[in-house]
DNA sequence: CTGTTGGGAATACTATAGGATTCATGTCAA
DNA sequence: TTGACATGAATCCTATAGTATTCCCAACAG
């Protein structure tokens, strides 16, 4: 084949990073299913070099795991279990991120901030689909934002470690949690925000681990219901 | 070429990772140097693929850093700033940590906590160099299995996502300075593991707050020391 | 002397091919 | 029928070669 393709200025192996990024979460894979690198290299016409090397970074964000001899394979879904520890992670570190942010304000850091709270609150309400699904990308831009602003490099990173499986309780709340809990999510993330504006720390520390307990329960309850109303056959 | 070489079971790949991360720990690169994918190729007698996979790893370990299309360098030495950040970042996750871990203590875990700690203080008054040049391994252990028992998944890996001690170990690998200072880790590990014994999660987590704290007072000396013994040498 | 530009060497990046290992299917014996 | 074993296909893993990009340095214009 070979077709020469005009070659970016960008490595393939980047792009490659950032394609099975988005498949990997936007429900196009279902979990636990294994990743054939030779297919993949037809379907998306690259060879099997760069993709070896874009999954091998992906594996440490925690959406694929790699057997030693088997080959990669897209993660599984969290238990309830999991999800728990994953929450009680957050309650660690986010409270300290808000912390650090609100001694650390700026103007452009809270314009952006309350533009995210606007946007979470009208993807909230919106009846589109298409508004909707975008949702947790909306909520996660704004836990990203103050952790940014916190000035801690090793501590954003640190968070960002945990954001990978952040983005896998889409699964659980696909559009089936629609019933008002979004909105309520927003008005916490706006209750932080003004903590952040009034530059008191504490407060803004206590209304982010509130936020995040809120969000435990809620994300438990959801998977509840998911459980209740279990369909067995697959996609 | 191409010796087949007896066909180990792990990957190559593997293999290599393990490599490069002794390379990287143990003095034979400096700070900032270039890492040249081809001619490590012919000194460990691998293609370069193994190793580029190799690379793309460790490079979340931050002992390498990767530029678009410039290749690998191994990553600069923490600046004092980013020594601090990186200390307040160990003071928000390692007291969160050791209060988890009181209340879930095992004897098993208890022994080899008590073990490490052991081996801490015979290191840090041995005058044998081989055995003082393991200390930063044993005191890792320590927090290692703290973080271990902590329980949480997403925790411990926030935690390892901070490459802190093996920053550390990098950093003082080239001129073993031994003070005092490793006898006091050393006490200060043993009043965690009392209150870890006693199940006071409060206190444990108290200690190891203070121990950080004084930690990261001897390392901002020690840097100090550093930069005067390094500085009739610099321009 | 300073800044720019061109050419060549070194190096990173990608593609393809082949060997090694694992999984699946079918056959045979108990 | 059940279990074990052998054979074949699919797939992962490694090596080599070729292409594209960057870096180094010398030559030249200002």
């Amino acid at each position: 084949m070979a077709s020469p393709r005009k070659s970016g200025r960008q490595p393939l192996a980047d792009r490659m990073y950032e394609v099975l990024l988005g498949q990997f979460t936007d429900g196009r894979w279902s979990a636990g299913e294994p990743v054939n690198i030779g297919a993949l290299s037809r379907e998306l016409d690259v060879s099997q070099t760069p993709l070896r090397e874009a999954l091998a970074r992906l594996e440490h964000t925690g959406l694929v795991r790699r057997e030693a001899l088997k080959g990669y394979r897209v993660a599984p879904l969290l238990t309830e279990f999991e999800l728990i520890k994953l929450m009680d992670a957050r309650l660690v570190l986010e409270p300290a991120l808000a912390y650090e942010a609100a001694r650390r304000t700026t103007p452009e850091f809270l314009s952006e901030v309350i533009e995210s709270v606007d946007d979470l609150a009208r993807a909230a309400t919106s009846p589109d689909t298409e508004v909707f699904s975008a949702y947790w990308t909306i909520d996660e831009r704004f836990h990203l934002l103050i952790a940014a602003q916190a000035d801690n490099p090793f501590l954003e990173k640190a968070y960002r470690s945990l954001g990978g499986q952040v983005q896998r309780f889409r699964f659980f709340a696909k559009l089936g949690s629609a019933r008002g809990a979004p909105g309520l999510a927003a008005e916490e993330h706006r209750a932080v925000y003004e903590a952040l504006v009034a530059g008191e720390a504490d407060e803004a520390a206590s209304r982010m681990r509130r936020h995040i307990e809120n969000a435990k329960q809620r994300v438990l309850e959801d998977r509840k219901s998911v459980e209740a109303a279990e369909l067995p056959a697959g996609r």
